[in-house]
DNA sequence: TCCGTTGTATTATTTGTAATAATACAATTA
DNA sequence: TAATTGTATTATTACAAATAATACAACGGA
């Protein structure tokens, strides 16, 4: 699984693993129902201490994107259609939040659209 | 002068106190040249050590924001352009990562510009 | 001149959280 | 039976933010 953290960043490697899976979710690189690396194998893979994957799961299993089955293994929840349109609306709410701030500023509509990669 | 610390937040005081003033210019609500409280009086304002104020008036001071006069006090720059452009130019930058990664999800333009409020 | 205020500077300490270390247990599977 | 899984606990380390407690020099008003 393909993960990227900058352990020098002041947001926690926890957090970034949740962040990191969420967005493979997102993107469909990982699959409804498909397994994902044990604590240990990704603690291992990641050069950090198992319990700091397991806090990411715990709350990756929290905000229902994967599920631990006991000695089975952890996987991607089956119905990851929310996962996804919550990734979407907390981007597009950003995003939106920042519109307004540049409207504070003083910006109009046509200032912004010029501006945007759209 | 009216500044919001989120005393619970991961954000470090110093940092949030950088942004609100940044913000303060922005919004023409602090206007070049004019003073802002001492460090002593804004850290009894906010309840905070006057350490941490002093920490956010060097970032500030090394941001080109404020300009610090022994004895006199601590002023806005005279000039504020560049502040305000650089705020702006942050701030799309943002918008256009956030736009990126929806994209990447598999929304196009004409999704994305229905969900933003424009 | 004296006092209060300004910014500046230093050192030590406290605090909170992330992360690690070191285990241990129960259940499943090959 | 041995290895692997998730789960759980306790103690410790590490680091940065924040506080505490001062001290100094310079300016301005009373």
């Amino acid at each position: 699984m393909n993960i990227n953290i900058d352990y020098q960043s002041r947001i926690p490697i926890y957090e970034q693993i949740v962040s990191e899976i969420e967005k493979l979710v997102a993107l469909d690189i990982l699959s409804p129902g498909s397994q994902i690396p044990s604590i240990r194998d990704l603690a291992c893979n990641l050069s950090v201490n198992p319990n700091t994957v397991k806090k990411a799961y715990d709350i990756l299993e929290q905000l229902n994107v994967i599920i631990s089955k006991s000695t089975k293994g952890t996987f991607i929840v089956d119905d990851v259609t929310k996962v996804k349109n919550k990734k979407i609306d907390d981007t597009i709410n950003v995003i939106n939040n920042k519109i307004k701030e540049l409207q504070k500023i003083g910006l109009n509509k046509k200032d912004i659209l010029n501006k945007l990669n759209l």
